[in-house]
DNA sequence: TTCGTTGTCGAACACCGTTCTACGTACGAA
DNA sequence: TTCGTACGTAGAACGGTGTTCGACAACGAA
């Protein structure tokens, strides 16, 4: 403003150098702040650049690429995560708060398990729920190889479910049509030839039972725990 | 060729009558032939209409847009699926045996899996491959609603599965690469600091044991399978 | 002070799904 | 047989994506 327009002495002085400077912290700050209020979708490079108010060019210097950010962004909202201390006397119920924990997290940062599945999660934080949940089955018994292979499992399970909600609430559909959508789904059950899907008729209602809430996650969790359960080798008690 | 360069009377008839008619099936079978050839990254409405010698705005006649796509190309895939015929007998065998066939086939559809979690599978084939299993679990005298809910949790599984493999066999590195990248992983986890990563580091063996090969989702189908079978109220036998 | 390294960033490249719109062709009605 | 219309075709374009290039500016070391 105080300058000759007619010339530019150092182009307007960008006002960049009192801005603060760009760092990989500020650019996973930014992305989850995105992701938190505007969904997955909305984390692309341009709109995080944009948001720091640069191009997208900046972030390359800080963020390998778009995957590595995920994975940082993961690695950060792993922080959040809680897990109990290990208990023997209530392992099953430890393992069942760690999931819904993990869970948790995941429905925090809606969108954020569609970058977690199908990556060995190797940040820092993940990496101590992971300790965390190894402690918890190793206090139960459950031999090495099937709990090294169940904090795979539980994650995979985890991130799905969080992957399939994220998916769902990314439809056009607002979350108050599921209803009426469970209810299409039943009737469409119902109405199939009896013939050929029998069991899908007789049991249409149990089917669309629990499309909201907990009640899946939670079915599911059972079943892995009590898998896991059926591992552990009989001795005293 | 045989007409005059200068005057083109009809302009070459584009041979366009000669060639058969654009049709769904058409389309869903070179999307398909795509996908088995390149991966699902190849799927895509321009390349799928280039195989077909047409723009993609051709395809928007036959599909509404790339998800029914993607929908039609799962269903067509889950045709192949061979599911066994109950028998009580052996019902938890038959439920592993349905667990890799349903597998089997998204392995031969690399990168389907992507189309596939998360959305309920409405498909003819599809639900025929549901029917099935329930038909499997009701033999075995699961209940009802854990019946229900185990043929949306087994699938869930299997696809998480197999999104996995097609993450990994999509990323940069080849599949020979494979048992370094995990000799690496064990270094890496060998290297924590063990005050912090104890459990870790003492599993660092097993926990990188059967990165490929199907030993990890035996073990998945495993404690499904025995967390089910816990569900099945005792009678007699 | 000069040099070289490093971070910044507008422009561009090659894609993507989808829509607009003009154009032919084919077919049913007159 | 002729006409009109409705429908499938498809080029072009829109707005978006991740990523790269290359010119430029800022700063620390010599």
């Amino acid at each position: 403003m105080n300058q000759s327009p007619w010339q530019p002495i150092t182009p307007a002085k960008p006002a960049r150098a009192a801005r603060e400077p760009l760092t990989r912290e500020r650019i996973v700050d930014t992305a989850l702040h995105l992701l938190v209020e505007q969904g997955y979708e909305a984390v692309s490079m341009r709109k995080v650049a944009q948001a720091l108010g640069t191009g997208p060019a900046s972030l390359y210097a800080h963020v390998a690429n778009k995957k590595e950010l995920d994975q940082l962004m993961l690695d950060r909202a792993a922080a959040d995560m809680k897990l109990p201390d290990a208990d023997p006397e209530r392992w099953q119920d430890q393992l069942k708060e760690a999931m819904y924990e993990v869970l948790r997290v995941m429905r925090a940062y809606p969108g954020l398990a569609r970058a977690a599945i199908g990556q060995v999660p190797l940040g820092e934080y993940a990496m101590l729920s992971t300790e965390r949940m190894l402690a918890i089955l190793k206090a139960g018994g459950v031999p090495d190889q099937a709990a090294a292979w169940a904090v795979d499992l539980i994650p995979l399970f985890i991130t799905a479910t969080a992957f399939e909600e994220s998916v769902q609430g990314a439809a056009d559909f607002a979350p108050e049509d599921l209803e009426g959508f469970v209810e299409q789904l039943r009737s469409y059950f119902g109405s199939l030839d009896p013939a050929r899907f029998p069991l899908t008729i007789a049991l249409a209602g149990a089917m669309t039972t629990g499309a909201s809430g907990d009640e899946r996650f939670d079915f599911g969790a059972r079943v892995i725990i009590a898998g896991l359960a059926s591992m552990v080798p009989e001795t005293d008690a």
